[in-house]
DNA sequence: CAATGTGGTTGCATTATTAAACTTCATTGC
DNA sequence: GCAATGAAGTTTAATAATGCAACCACATTG
């Protein structure tokens, strides 16, 4: 069957969905994000088996996504922490957060709300803006080809 | 195999996930706001077997994501386009786009970038800002449950 | 040093994905 | 008006991923 791969696709988001856009990864990264580091944390608090966790969890950390270190508790395991190209996706995370908040049919059901954690006061939406500071909704934006870097036209040349 | 069904998390992001968290949907979904309508449109771009897109548009017009509409050529056949809860998804497109733009190993094999269509230039990234315009990172956040609605609290007395 | 806990791996049954062939209905060419 | 083509799926059979349970190696605890 070949599971078809996005990695060489052209738009970035198919090569963010190749990266951790798997049934599980997003919702490890997530624990990873709210502190969780150990398999055992993140195998209690998913509920997923354990020959998918130790899969998944090697794949991101070959994808650059979370790294092992010595456990923080001076035992001899190891622990699994965000690399900054991990710590990037919390605005997906947040993304999706409030896409649920605004959209879903119970939203009742959301147990938990983000807050500015100085304040504790709940976060604004995110909000795309031009570079001149309008809001931009999708119909504001248009895709344009990538403008070739000036480095890279050096080395045609 | 039984994928574990996420609907009844307690997280948002979970429930997100859920919704359109597998390997096609948001690709399907990205294809709709580019303004791509047909069934074969979709097949042509994405190259899926027509099974799985036949598939996954009817589980997407069930969730409310998508809705068939009669063809705007005039011909017989049906069309698909996004409601509005399908189209509070592209901020989740814009985050994924903005990650692979800053993290990707390969940034030279994107094809296209986004801009405002007003004045054609790059849109700025994603910013999580606190009620008062502070930008937060994900240390600067934390969750607190989720205050009940007064009208919900009533109803309990 | 035996017992338990952590962090996995292995094997098997089940379910999902895929490509290709087939079906149905609408549209076009003649 | 009828055959041929195309759009939009459905069906079928093979293959890959998932889930569960059992097993294993090593570390830690009593």
């Amino acid at each position: 069957m070949k599971r078809t791969s996005l990695a060489g696709d052209s738009c970035p988001v198919a090569r963010a969905l190749d990266v951790f856009g798997d049934w599980w990864s997003l919702l490890i990264i997530r624990d990873a994000s709210l502190g969780r580091r150990r398999f055992g944390e993140f195998q209690a608090g998913l509920g997923l088996a354990k020959n998918i966790l130790a899969t998944r969890l090697r794949t991101l950390v070959e994808r650059g996504i979370l790294k092992t270190v010595p456990a923080s508790d001076g035992s001899a395991y190891q622990e699994y922490v965000l690399t900054p190209k991990g710590h990037g996706i919390f605005p997906i995370l947040v993304a999706l957060r409030q896409w649920t908040e605004e959209f879903d049919e119970h939203p009742d059901e959301i147990a938990t709300i983000m807050v500015d954690r100085d304040k504790g006061r709940p976060v604004r939406k995110l909000a795309l803006l031009s570079q001149d500071g309008r809001v931009l909704g999708a119909a504001d934006t248009t895709l344009k080809p990538r403008p070739v870097k000036k480095t890279a036209r050096r080395a045609l040349v």
